[in-house]
DNA sequence: CTGAAAGCGCTAACAC
DNA sequence: GTGTTAGCGCTTTCAG
């Protein structure tokens, strides 16, 4: 039960401790019968090297971190998921960092990651991210970083997003189609460009289709609650929108609770659609529109990202920025008659 | 920008590495002018000692593991969430193992955590998991290992669940006195005793307010399709069940879906009750019944008790099983008329 | 209060 | 194909 060395095991076998770990690491130096043995002995006294012996001297650790704002949303959690399943598969260990969407708190974690704990970062930054020194920093340090979703466009690095200028247009394209002409864009942190991205491609839909429409940008709170707040004053007044584009799920939920308490009927009062991965929008009352990421791509590419960097290490690389497409998935929540 | 040793650190300081490595833990052997000078440094050199020496050297990590079945349901990324908050507030980090309910993988993910990589283990044990030697021989090994809400009774460790047979007893009760009386229970997972003593909660309230009822216990896969499939064929009968208990969230989603394809309408024909811990329960069409467990203390509790373990280290413990209360919320999947 | 020395367990370089 | 040696970077005696 207690542990036992390499050392102790190589003892056993009559056998240095560089020859068993040769043999563990299925080294062509070592015979096949003599691997076999090691191999047996490994098994039956349970060995597995001490993983921090051997990070110290090779100098990596087979461990990879993600930063994300949190995991209670779908697109993150699924987005976790899927490169959970990549590192597995490479045999690596996954840190699990969560900033609640908090600046100074990213920063720690980047700072403290700076030191050899793990071979590389996914990360998707949080809304208070506004100086990039941090990430610069990090990436500077000669271990890589992937960015996934939420990027900061002027760090040099591999990024894995979806085509937000273009789902930003379908979503508010799709809004004037079914007769809204006050849209709400709820974004979520100011320098968050994905924010912009979406904002800007409402926009470009508004002056192709209908450039009278009112388009406002309110940015909202991390905090759910106070979101919610701020959604029922903006719903509380005389001339209030008729179209609501939640930039993340979590707007779009206090979105539809804000109206609950409001009495507000979506669709026939207001339109409703997000930016989202609930997979049970459908299920929602009434149906939620989505502009759905594949989340769980974006992960698996990601982090296969970072692993090709990670294999092929010193190499020369140039970042690249891939763009999965989002889909838009119209229900019961923005529809209405078509008005031209 | 490159990193620097403890011993350069000390080179700079003209103090020996012990020293430098003294006076950045606090000791009280250091006197305060050196300490401020150390601290300085570091901080000028951006430095943090290399974990994995320290590691090494201290043998232990600052790093826990949890080990659920998935990140994509409510109860666990909230619970992560609780976890991470303890960890983070004791300067532990994190690693994540997912399961995905399958025995063999569980049971390779603790026998390779066997080697130290982390201090203690937070698991959730899945479906698959009937033989318990892995946690067994973990829990032996002499590192804290702490169960929540998917427990293993045999095993001598702290747990933190629910009143899950108090829970079942709850939801039952309230399918019966809304009128059902033809319950299906779909649990996951037959050897987990979180979902025995759910159903048999339910049996009880059975026994007490209506010995006639037909109360079916089945067993779903963890794939959420084929579940699906297997409830829509449990739907499709004569005589349908008029009430249905999800014992986790994906099953309760699955007989909505389930639903919607069959038409059967909900709570008219068909009531549906699940442990569940979704925020929008409410929004859901019918607003969805719950038994909600309090998944953010559950998985805070959880870490406590690993840490006080961690803290006092060998000092002989008696193993803790606590019980939080879960809560029935009743909403629209389940009204209907009082019977009797 | 500070420093010197040893060694955690492993693996890479280099001999043999 | 196998063994010897050195050392990764840190912390912990123990001496001064």
């Amino acid at each position: 039960m207690a542990r036992i060395t390499i050392k102790q095991l190589a003892e056993q076998l009559s056998l240095a401790p560089s020859t068993v770990s040769k043999a563990l690491r299925d080294s062509y130096e070592i015979s096949p019968e003599t691997k076999q043995r090691v191999l047996e002995a490994a098994q039956r006294f349970n060995f597995t090297p001490n993983p921090y012996a051997s990070s110290l001297r090779r100098k990596n650790s087979r461990t990879i971190a993600i930063v994300v704002p949190e995991v209670e949303d779908s697109f993150f959690s699924t987005a976790i998921n899927g490169i959970e399943f990549v590192a597995h598969s490479m045999g690596y260990h996954v840190l699990i960092y969560l900033t609640h969407e908090d600046k100074a708190l990213e920063e720690s974690v980047l700072k403290d990651l700076l030191n050899g704990r793990v071979d590389g970062i996914l990360i998707s930054v949080s809304t208070g991210t506004k100086s990039a020194q941090h990430l610069l920093d990090y990436s500077l340090s000669g271990k890589p970083l992937v960015f996934f979703d939420r990027v900061l466009d002027e760090i040099p690095v591999h990024k894995v997003t979806t085509d937000d200028f273009e789902a930003g247009y379908l979503a508010s394209k799709h809004l004037l189609e079914n007769g809204c002409a006050h849209i709400l864009f709820l974004s979520i942190g100011d320098s968050l460009n994905i924010m912009k991205r979406r904002f800007e491609g409402g926009l470009e839909a508004i002056r192709e289709f209908r450039t009278d429409t009112k388009y406002q940008y309110v940015n909202c709170t991390p905090d759910p609650d106070e979101a919610r707040m701020l959604i029922q004053n903006l719903l509380s007044v005389k001339n209030r929108p008729d179209g609501v584009i939640g930039a993340v799920e979590k707007l779009a939920i206090a979105t539809y609770l804000a109206c609950k308490t409001l009495r507000i009927r979506i669709p026939e009062e207001l339109k409703v659609l997000a930016f989202s991965n609930l997979p049970i929008a459908s299920l929602l009352q009434p149906g939620l529109s989505t502009v759905r990421q594949p989340a769980y791509e974006i992960g698996k590419t990601a982090a296969s990202l970072l692993f090709e960097r990670l294999n092929k290490n010193n190499q020369p690389f140039n970042p690249k920025s891939i763009v999965v497409p989002s889909v838009l998935e119209p229900r019961a929540s923005t529809s209405g008659k078509v008005p031209f």
